[in-house]
DNA sequence: CTCCTTTTCGACACTCGTGTCGATTTTAAT
DNA sequence: ATTAAAATCGACACGAGTGTCGAAAAGGAG
């Protein structure tokens, strides 16, 4: 039978990906996808009836491989400083370059189509830090802080910051310092450093 | 001579303030003016040549009025605890009401048309919050935090929890918690409180 | 009240994106 | 190579928003 279907189909969902994390969700046409896709409006919409549907498409696609879950580490007897170290990096590498994510997109689309996305989305990271926050704490690698207080002063941070970076230019600094104010809320003062090894 | 125009035009503007609280800004059109006005097309072209200028006109009319400035205060011996309070407050509030000011319409207007605006008003409260705890750090009322890290945190926290509460509901403690972070990084412990007042 | 100026209206032409559909090309099984 | 099914094209009708313009309706100075 035809799978010429099928490998149409992920070409188009590859390359609006590309299109969406440049664009964000609104602003995309059907002609930028079937631009991007090389083929012509009228046989885009016999693969998809709209950006939405594409869109959603791209994120299913997406969201199954996203396995950031701590949880697992966690059960691995990771120490909380390392996974930590981890996030942090990969929020940096997020807040640096925001036009290679969804993250302007998903925030447009949940504004227009549906907030449940962006609201299970939120929840899912809330209490991925929350477990990683209070595993540190309880095995004695991280301070006694607030956890949720820090939790949402690093999530909503992070995403002020991923979203001002995206329309200006940001000094490199400030994702940095946030990440630092993370490190330091949680592991102490730099000075007293050399503690991100010392877990078990 | 004849001021009806100049009537009509502040009228407009103060209509077109709404509507772009509302709706944002790319989402607004000549039509959902001229009806929030009380006009038709033709009239409300007559006034302005698009939505772009109607904007500005807008934000010029406020940018004069927001004297949130803190300098003012420092200069009077205002205790910085107060002026903290004040602004947190402030913060508060708007993080709770992010329909009622052009938040999010600047946000989308600095992405669209021009993020110089974004830029210059980012810089500004940057400014005044770094003065702020430069200031209590200097008269012994706040801890001796590093004055950059915590402004970004403080700014972006802030941000994203602004956009995001205008399209999803975030608990009410979500900005509480947050703000409670912010004073608790200035002023210490709430367990070592009462010093609010103790200033001078 | 009169009459010229200013303001306002609503119809028009235009652009851009959507979604549809029959015709045409390509695919792949036989 | 043949051929039925599937994929693709491009032209069409439509809706929504823009910006323009002459005509109509207020405004206000004398």
């Amino acid at each position: 039978m035809a799978e010429k279907s099928e490998r149409t189909r992920e070409y188009i969902l590859d390359q609006a990906y590309k299109v969406f994390a440049q664009k964000g969700y609104k602003q995309v046409t059907m002609k930028d996808i079937c631009e991007a896709a090389g083929l012509s409006r009228g046989g885009l919409y016999s693969h998809f009836p709209g950006t939405k549907e594409i869109f959603e498409a791209v994120l299913a696609r997406i969201t199954g491989v996203e396995e950031n879950d701590f949880a697992r580490e966690i059960r691995n007897g990771t120490p909380a400083a390392v996974i930590l170290e981890g996030a942090l990096e990969a929020m940096e590498r997020e807040m640096d370059h925001p036009e290679e994510s969804l993250g302007m997109a998903l925030y447009e689309y949940a504004e227009a189509v549906d907030p449940a996305v962006l609201e299970s989305l939120n929840r899912k990271a809330e209490e991925r830090w929350s477990a990683l926050i209070s595993y540190g704490i309880k095995t004695g690698e991280f301070r006694k802080v607030d956890v949720e207080e820090l939790v949402n002063v690093i999530l909503y941070s992070y995403q002020g910051i991923r979203m001002w970076s995206s329309i200006i230019s940001l000094k490199r600094e400030v994702p940095r310092s946030v990440i630092r104010h993370i490190r330091r809320e949680l592991v102490g003062d730099e000075t007293s450093n050399a503690r991100t090894d010392g877990g078990k």
